[in-house]
DNA sequence: GACAGGAAAGAATATTTATACATTCGGATG
DNA sequence: CATCCGAATGTATAAATATTCTTTCCTGTC
């Protein structure tokens, strides 16, 4: 029962914001899974669930998990797991990174020492990268595509 | 105290997870700030953190919806409240607030995503906001100086 | 069939979070 | 100055959520 009910739980909270719950219950129940709470505390925790937020309603996941956490450079690895988005300007980069992440990438960047960066400031969620011109900072946007691309071969 | 209070909770819960509120309290009374667990139930809220996820932790807010409805109110807020200066320099912007402020108001412009900005990079009383290009930044200025003169029509 | 082991879930309860109401404080206004 | 107003916060408490302790129900093994 477990896993179709999950996966209904996924559903319901998609189609309408869902605030405590007990409303989850009741949506639940009128689907059939007769559960108690507990029981939803449970499935929320496993389904890794987040409540908050403007509306204050359960929402999905939304970080992807922690992926290969094998031995792939540092710099791969966090490219991978936080780089969410590259804008180039004239020469230097905006890199995005989810919430609180920029820090960490920004060091791994710095340590990587490639060529192309002439030094980074790190924000909360970005990060600016110097390159030396535009046409370096061309080939930077390439390259941290192409190691953003790689990563998921797990 | 409130806006500076509430930047250093995103400080806090982005330096080690956080999972409860009193938790939080205690982090804030070694910074300095005593207050009570009411009052973070607020602060929270008001920030958009969401509880959950894998740690059950307290998170930033995550991606909001495309259409950034509730942001945006919240950046008229921001702006009207904490922005003392604009200036530009080529395709940047330089945004001046209230010492401790610049945190919380980067939030908010980025949950805004606006099209003119390509990324922040929030201080402590000074936001670094890259536009595209110059002339989207002088449309920026406009847009920002526009929304600052309104504000308070609510 | 009898039994051990372990996942799933309920019941009761502890913990955590949100809220209704009260208080304080700083600024406007007469 | 007196007074009103609204934001910010505290206090007490309600509501929501997590957890501990059981019970139930499989499933495999002898």
């Amino acid at each position: 029962m477990k896993a179709r009910r999950q996966s209904v739980i996924l559903d319901v909270i998609q189609r309408a914001p869902v605030r405590s719950q007990e409303q989850l219950r009741r949506s639940l129940r009128a689907a059939g899974f007769d559960v108690t709470q507990a029981t939803l505390s449970r499935d929320i925790r496993e389904l890794g669930l987040m409540k908050g937020g403007a509306d204050g309603a359960y929402q999905p996941p939304a970080q992807p998990g922690p992926n290969g956490h094998a031995a792939k450079s540092l710099l791969q690895r966090g490219l991978g797991e936080y780089l969410m988005r590259v804008d180039r300007v004239q020469q230097m980069l905006v890199l995005r990174t989810g919430a609180g992440q920029a820090q960490l990438l920004g060091v791994a960047l710095d340590r990587a020492r490639l060529p192309e960066i002439v030094g980074t400031i790190a924000g909360d969620d970005t990060i600016l990268v110097i390159a030396p011109d535009v046409r370096r900072a061309r080939a930077l946007v390439k390259r941290l595509e192409a190691i953003t691309g790689e990563g998921q071969t797990s």
